[in-house]
This record gives structure tokens, C-alpha cells and sequence, in this order.
RNA sequence: GGGGCCAUCGUCUAGUGGUUAGGACACUAGGUUUUCAUCCUAGCAACAGGGGUUCGAUUCCCCUUGGCCCUACCA
């Protein structure tokens, strides 16, 4: 049985990396029929941030990645080797640091921070790899014991074996370091607490991960992984380090180039279909000629393999977010409105209406039609409705020449007559529809001998008052007749 | 300094021992019975460099260069 984990650190948010490392495992464990874990990494009390994991439950379940054990909302756990938050787990590392120890793979360190800030310091000035010196690793019993007895703090580090040590990453094939190349790693800090080479070790193993599926920046620290699971005599998983997200400097991502916590881009609207669908094709994409690019979390299940995962690393880009996003807004609205007009109403009303004036609220009939008229933009962007449509409400202030059109060769002059014609023709329209609208108006055009535009252009100015705006008739028709020939008897009042 | 990973358009990427090196985003131009947007069409744009292997390398190997990650009692 396949089983992954997606194992973060509480810090506060879920970063977005972290969505990326966290959807992989997940669709690798789903397309095989596997079980997916979440487990909290916080065994770090210096950085710890009230909320922090309910914060991560929250955004995940957000997501739609349910995960099959972990940290429930009601705290009870499933499986036999919960609880899935290491610091309830702390007494567990301890007794296998010990078993560590007596098979005389990890050993007591006294060495205070001053000595080695002090050691390390030299070996920088000597152009040599800082690295601990093992000053404590065979340190007789008699004189541990007498640090031990008075009380001496330390901690437990891993005597890493001066040997080569080689695996088979699923991403990056074989990989291998030398064991004189690493630092003799602590294992468990003073306070008791382990770090995240024991705990991890120890979790994966007793929660039998087969596929341990992280971040590239964990590579280097894979070797003293497996002598762990070496010195244990344990069964090693799989590994599987994924390219970094980066910034578009091509640095790791870091907030200060830009949002990385997925709430960020959850109360900028963004939905979760665009950022699953986003992130999934940031080093991975489902290969073999297929052009398509849109895939619900669904469709990931089955198409993902880990096979097609990149080695390199990929700039986070948020243009494409934004394409992503309007492809799934537009896709979700037509499917929701399904050709239903009213339906249609509503839910634009119902996307942007907490971004609505107070005004705007008020006259809901005008406001229905009016939103109709932007929908496009709606979708693209909700926050920015209101703007898009407050012409409607109240006609903006705007100087004669919005009326005038160089390119389109529309002077005052023929703004005057073009809307005083227009004007008389509209007065005398008994139906109010678009179509009859549009009909009207052209045949101004016919009469007038002139272009479009011509008409159009002072026309849908005047009734705006914006230089950018939805089209004159469906301005026309929402703005209603009495409203438009007011427009139009101000727009004649500005060019005399 | 040490160790490791990586390298196709600006970005995300497909792809192959022989291809006009394909798509998407962005950008540019034109069209969509007026403007912005949408939509459609077209265009611009890449195999880091040098050696091999080979009839032939973007593809396989080596070197160089470049980028990145790690180098904590953080994860």
C-alpha cells in the first residue's frame, strides 16, 4: 500500500510551495490507490505561531485535499500512530535517540554555542567546510557521566559513517554523497525537543510512508536520512525531491517578491480550481503531446505521474495565474448559469456584491441589468464592478472633448448633430429594447451619411461619460429612455 | 570555502539520433457592424558554450560557463 505524507511546519500560513508539495503527494497517493497523511512538523518551540496549524488544516481542507490520516478538527485521530503533531510525540524520539546511542550511531555533545561559533569561525578563515569536529563523540564514560551529574546541557548528534552513501531519487535518478562531505547532524536539542532529521526519520518509518515526496532543498540532507534508517535497520522509502518555486529572479521563493501564503491569493479571489490547476503545471505537465491545460483536481488524479515531474526549478508566474483563473471563472459561471438568464443575474450579482457601493445596492433593478453589461469584466475581476458600472448610478463629470473623436473624425461640430438627430430619433421610439435601439441608430447613420462611429462614439461618450465603456445600445437600454434623452440633452448643452 | 542539483522562446513547457523544434502565458499587428475588455487570426521569440561519439546531434558522453539549493540546538 502506497502511502505519502505532506509534512509542513506551522509557520503561520501555507506557502505556496508547500501547496505544490502537498497536491503532488496527494495525487501521487490517489492515482495509486494510496493514503495520503498530514503531519505537523513543530517541533521547533522558538518559532512557534499560535493558530498556526489550524490556520494549515483550514487552507488545506480549502483545497479539497482531504487527507486520510492527520490532525482532525475535533483533535480525535485515526490509525494507530497519531497523535500526527511531533510535539505530542516527544517522549517517542526521545527512546530512539538513546536506541541511537547505545548502537553507538549517535552520540552526547557538551560543546557550548561559543565553541563552536568559535570553531566554526576558523574553519570559514581557513577556507574549510565548517563542520563540528566530533570533539565529544568518543568521549569517555566517566567524564560523561560527571557533565551529565553536574547538570551540563547537550545535545545528541548523529555520527554520520565516513562511507559513500548512495539512493535512487524517483526524480533526479541515482544521487550520492560522501559521508566526510556531512556535518554530524543534531538529532535532539537541549531542550529535549528533536530536530527534524529524528522526528521525520522516526514518524516515516512508524507510519510507514513508502514515498517520501518534499522539496529539492532537502536533497542535501537525504543521506543522513538513510544512515538513519541504515542505523536503525530499517526499510528506506522511497524518495522524490521536487524543483523549487522561484522567484522571477529565479531565487527561491520568498515573500519579499511578492505573496506566498495561499491565503493571500484566496482573499484576492483567486479559486482554488485556478491555483490547484496552476501550481500542479509548475514542474509537472501531463506530457506525451497533450495541449490541453485546464484539468480539475479530478482529472490530476488520474493523469498525475511522478515520472513527469521536472528537475528544474520554475519561476512562479503570475500572468499565468491570472489566465488560469479566468479560464476556471468563466468555465464554473456557464456552467452554473447554464444558459439560465435569471440565474445569469444572479450570480454576477452575487459575485461582486460585497464589493458594491451602498448607492448601487439601492436600485437593484438597475443594478441587475447593469452588471449583465460588464459581465466579462466581472468574471475577470469582481473587485473592479463597482467602478465598471457607477457610470450607470450617476453620470460622471467629463469635459467636451470626451465627446469628440479624432481618429474617427468626430469634431464638435458633428458630436452636436450626431446626438441632437440621435436624440429626436429615441424620443420617438415606443419599444425600448436593444435591438430597437440599435435600429434606431443606424438609421442616423443612413441619414447622416456619415460612419459608425460617428454616431456611436458621441452617442455612447455622452451617455457614459467615460472614454471606456460597454457598448451605446445596451448602455441605452439599461440607462432607460427618459434617462438617455437627459444624458443626451447635457451632452447638446456642452457642445453649444 | 565545501557538497549537491539543474540547464529548450522573456515565463510555464512538448519533443526527437534526421522535425519548418510544437503548445500556453506575455508581447505586437489585424479582425470581431463605435471605445476598453472579451473573442478570433497572424506575427515575434528558444535547444548556454566548447569538445567528442555518429553518416547525422537540441537529443548520448565529457569539460566549461551559468543558475540554484544545502552547509543552524530552522524546517
Amino acid at each position: 500500500m502506497i502511502k505519502t505524507r505532506f509534512a509542513p511546519s506551522p509557520t503561520g500560513y501555507l506557502h505556496v510551495g508547500g501547496l505544490r508539495t502537498a497536491l503532488y503527494c496527494y495525487l501521487f497517493a490517489k492515482k495509486n490507490k494510496g493514503k495520503f497523511v498530514l503531519r505537523i512538523e513543530d517541533t521547533d518551540q522558538e518559532r512557534f505561531v499560535e493558530g498556526a496549524t489550524e490556520n494549515l488544516i483550514k487552507t488545506m481542507k480549502w483545497c479539497g485535499m482531504d487527507y486520510d490520516e492527520g490532525p482532525h478538527a475535533d483533535a480525535s485521530e485515526t490509525g494507530d500512530c497519531g497523535p500526527y503533531i511531533q510535539s505530542k510525540r516527544t517522549d517517542l524520539y526521545k527512546k530512539y535517540a538513546d536506541e541511537l546511542m547505545e548502537k553507538g550511531r549517535a552520540y552526547r555533545c557538551f560543546c557550548s554555542k561559543e565553541r563552536l561559533d568559535e570553531m566554526r569561525e576558523a574553519q570559514t578563515k581557513n577556507k574549510q567546510a565548517p563542520m563540528y569536529d566530533r570533539k565529544c563523540c568518543d568521549l569517555p564514560e566517566s567524564e560523561i557521566q560527571k557533565k551529565l551529574d553536574a547538570g551540563k546541557p547537550f545535545v545528541i548528534r548523529q555520527k554520520i559513517p565516513y562511507e559513500l552513501i548512495k539512493f535512487k531519487d524517483l526524480i533526479r535518478g541515482n544521487v550520492q554523497f560522501h559521508g566526510k562531505t556531512i556535518d554530524d547532524q543534531v538529532l535532539v536539542k537541549s531542550d529535549g525537543f528533536p530536530t527534524y532529521h529524528l522526528a521525520n526519520v522516526v514518524d516515516d518509518h512508524l507510519m510507514k510512508i513508502t514515498h517520501v515526496i518534499r522539496g529539492e532543498e532537502w536533497l542535501p540532507s537525504t543521506p543522513k536520512h538513510i544512515a538513519l534508517y541504515q542505523a536503525f535497520g530499517w526499510e528506506i522509502p522511497e524518495f522524490a525531491h521536487l524543483p523549487l518555486l522561484l522567484n522571477p529572479d529565479k531565487t527561491k521563493l520568498s515573500k519579499r517578491q511578492g505573496h506566498v501564503a495561499v491565503e493571500e491569493y484566496i482573499n484576492e479571489g483567486y479559486l482554488r480550481e485556478a491555483i490547484l490547476n496552476f501550481v500542479a503545471f509548475l514542474g509537472w505537465n501531463p506530457g506525451s503531446g497533450e495541449e490541453k491545460e485546464i484539468f480539475s483536481l479530478e482529472d490530476l488524479e488520474e493523469l498525475f505521474s511522478i515520472e513527469k515531474v521536472h528537475k528544474a526549478g520554475a519561476v512562479f508566474n503570475l500572468e499565468k495565474l491570472d489566465w488560469f483563473n479566468w479560464q476556471w471563472r468563466r468555465k464554473k459561471f456557464e456552467d452554473e448559469v447554464d444558459n439560465d438568464q435569471e440565474k445569469r443575474h444572479q450570480k454576477l450579482y452575487e459575485l461582486c456584491k460585497q464589493h458594491l457601493t451602498e448607492g448601487q445596492m439601492q436600485n437593484e433593478e438597475l443594478l441587475k441589468k447593469a452588471l449583465f453589461t460588464v459581465q466579462e469584466k466581472i468574471l475577470q475581476n469582481p473587485k473592479e464592478a463597482s467602478a465598471h458600472i457607477d457610470f450607470y448610478f450617476k453620470l460622471p463629470h467629463y469635459e467636451k472633448e470626451l465627446l469628440t473623436h479624432e481618429k474617427m473624425k468626430v469634431d464638435l461640430n458633428q458630436a452636436k448633430v450626431s446626438i441632437e438627430e440621435s436624440k429626436k430619433s429615441l424620443e420617438n421610439l415606443e419599444k425600448w429594447t436593444e435591438e430597437t435601439i440599435k435600429e434606431s441608430l443606424t438609421q442616423i447613420v443612413e441619414k447622416l451619411e456619415v460612419k459608425n462611429g460617428q454616431v456611436f462614439w458621441p452617442i455612447r461618450a455622452a451617455l457614459s461619460g467615460l472614454q471606456f465603456s460597454p457598448g451605446v445600445f445596451e448602455i441605452a437600454f439599461v440607462l432607460g429612455k427618459e434617462e438617455t434623452i437627459n444624458r443626451l440633452n447635457h451632452a447638446i448643452k456642452k457642445t453649444t
